[in-house]
DNA sequence: CAGTAATAGTTGATTTTGTAACTAACAACC
DNA sequence: GGTTGTTAGTTACAAAATCAACTATTACTG
């Protein structure tokens, strides 16, 4: 009965982008876990802004393809750590500017050192092309619209 | 200040890696989700037994590194469903074989051609080679220890 | 062979996430 | 200029993941 329809999970895309993101979201997430109690979405908020700049929920939400809710809870999270400042903008005030406070940059700047190692550390296992390749088809696939 | 440190989220593996699989699930999550009310471990579950038959909760577990917590609930789930029955091993009473029903087993049957099918189409965006070669990244990848 | 450690699996309390409904501000249309 | 529709963001409730402690059974050890 086993194999009868010749079906490995290991080959199974979705399965192993699973696993592999799982993995290697490990170590980093221990470290922005422990340094600084942030969760996956409020890391990645401070890296938008970090990276980016002074930006309003919603951009964030859209760049990084976060539901709006679990945004909402990352600014508050990160206000509440005095790492980022909100700002009302006074043209259209529904929408808030957020920007890093020195604190939240410090926290930015600590974590993006950890994460260019740790990424350099993974990327070490391949070389240039299969890298530069892989992080090609991964975009397409983050993407979505396969069909 | 933008850009100050010269890093690109989009070339950060861990969150590549990450877009790309909750992109990549969410097509055949609807399927299983909608068709059977099943939860991710729950699937992974149905597809450990499927494919290789008998099983342990501990040997899927290992197998799908998932924690036993997890692959507890998800076999309750499942056996309630009747998708599953476990029978207690009589040489060492702690463990249960676990094993796939006609009904399971239809099931599985069902949503491994849905599997299959979407796989197919995920797949057909690249080169054999390409498809080749992300597979074995991600397998490596999901091994972890790249230190 | 009693006592301690280890293993398979379960359960309960706490945190996180997901879904949907909500508020507040702006836009657009008649 | 008031009704209707949209948009940014929040909140409340339900679903799920996580972590720790628990039971039952087997294995080790002096």
């Amino acid at each position: 009965m086993t194999q009868k329809y010749d079906f490995d999970l290991q080959n199974f895309l979705p399965y192993l982008l699973n696993q592999a993101a799982e993995e290697s979201s490990l170590a980093f997430q221990q470290v922005y876990k422990g340094r600084y109690g942030m969760l996956r979405m409020e890391w990645r908020v401070l890296f938008h802004l970090g990276i980016y700049g002074q930006m309003t929920a919603k951009e964030i939400g859209q760049r990084a393809r976060i539901h709006k809710t679990k945004v909402s809870r990352a600014v508050s999270k990160l206000q509440q750590r005095r790492f980022l400042t909100r700002e009302r903008d006074e043209a259209d005030r529904r929408v808030e500017h957020l920007d890093l406070t020195t604190a939240g940059r410090a926290a930015y700047v600590d974590l993006l050192v950890v994460a260019q190692e740790y990424d350099q550390k993974l990327v070490a296992q391949f070389s240039d092309e299969e890298v530069d390749l892989i992080r090609r088809m991964l975009r397409r696939l983050a993407v979505g619209k396969p069909a």
